[in-house]
DNA sequence: CGCACCATGTAATGCGTTACATGATTTT
DNA sequence: AAAATCATGTAACGCATTACATGGTGCG
């Protein structure tokens, strides 16, 4: 009988992206899991986000496989904070990760075109209704992205000189942001249209 | 003390939007499970999908609902098949959820931006090449938009003309798909174009 | 006075994948 | 002879959300 000879990769237990989007964090600065939280929130929030229930058990497992390390600090007037730092394990671990090409397409989940897949049993006005609420929904968002969000990697950029590579492809993700936030608009005017002259 | 008088929505138990897709399917004809897997996977497979284990036990929870009913057939050569149709209720759950307007942006999460988000710490060399490997993944996915699955709807346009609805609703999914993978592509080599001119 | 922010965790539950278990028929 | 198609399910596990549980500080 063979033994199993294939499967050499690591096959490590617990968290899938999550892992590596912590220590991605982590690599910048020690962080709390609060921290972890509020970076994802205001950077990678619109195609990266977790809870911040998740975040903690997740950080957990990274201490416990060696690739954090933590220390809990006093404050004068906050509540004591547990800090956590890269190991230098965890940043191979990262390095590998970024370094291995994606081999193919993440499968999508789009609600939006579920809907519309199914709409013919729906009626006309009531479709054209929807399409043209959930335009206005993304026509706001490619906003903020243009405004808000170019704004604060610039700032981030001009404080602090030494992630200017960073900061080029924290806008490089931003600009993909916008963009398929413009699709999207797009997609809806041209859907909308559609459905006008031809249903 | 105040009683909760929000929450009025139906709390329904068991599965998310799958219920949906699959309620979807049985809508146009019945279907076994496999059948149900089959369609899935040759029309909403690029934004929605899901594996076989998962649409036999919705289904089963859908009947348990009264949203579907099923029956036994025995065939020929095949083994025996459990045939699900759609119920009165099964359809007036779909149309209500058709009918009620997406209210926000479903949160994405997107591996591949996740990487190039903190590949500052990887080298310039490596970056490029898993770049361009990944436009290369998109522009064939482009392309199989625009070819096989034009021509498949199409063909089931041409087949029934009872779907001739439908199949308007269908293409507009797959062009948001070609035009998504096309965004894909021109993101990838402007990014590249960015790392090779400015790291 | 109330709300937002800072700060940490656990428990229960739901959604989704992988692995297990089976087996005939049809196509290449 | 091997692979794909047809066909059904269960069990274990992993990933993710919601709910539970707590409490001080700062601001308007």
């Amino acid at each position: 009988m063979m033994y199993k000879l294939w499967c050499i990769k690591s096959d490590r237990k617990g968290a899938g992206m999550l892992r590596y989007a912590i220590l991605g964090m982590l690599g910048y600065q020690p962080m709390t899991g609060y921290g972890v939280k509020h970076a994802m929130d205001s950077s990678t929030g619109y195609f990266w986000h977790a809870k911040l229930s998740q975040i903690y058990t997740t950080l957990k497992q990274l201490e416990k496989e060696g690739a954090v390390s933590s220390a809990v600090e006093r404050q004068a007037t906050r509540p004591e904070k547990r800090v956590y730092s890269i190991t230098d394990a965890g940043r191979r671990d990262l390095d590998e990760w970024l370094a291995a090409p994606l081999i193919g397409l993440d499968p999508r989940k789009e609600t939006l075109l579920l809907k519309v897949f199914f709409s013919g049993r729906l009626d006309r006005e009531t479709l054209l209704t929807n399409l043209h609420l959930q335009r206005e929904l993304h026509r706001k968002q490619a906003e903020l992205y243009r405004t808000h969000t170019a704004r604060e990697i610039a700032r981030a950029a001009a404080q602090n000189p030494a992630v200017a590579k960073d900061a080029m492809l924290w806008e490089a993700t931003r600009r993909f942001g916008e963009r398929l936030e413009d699709l999207m608009v797009n997609w809806l005017d041209e859907t909308r249209r559609l459905v006008e002259e031809n249903w």
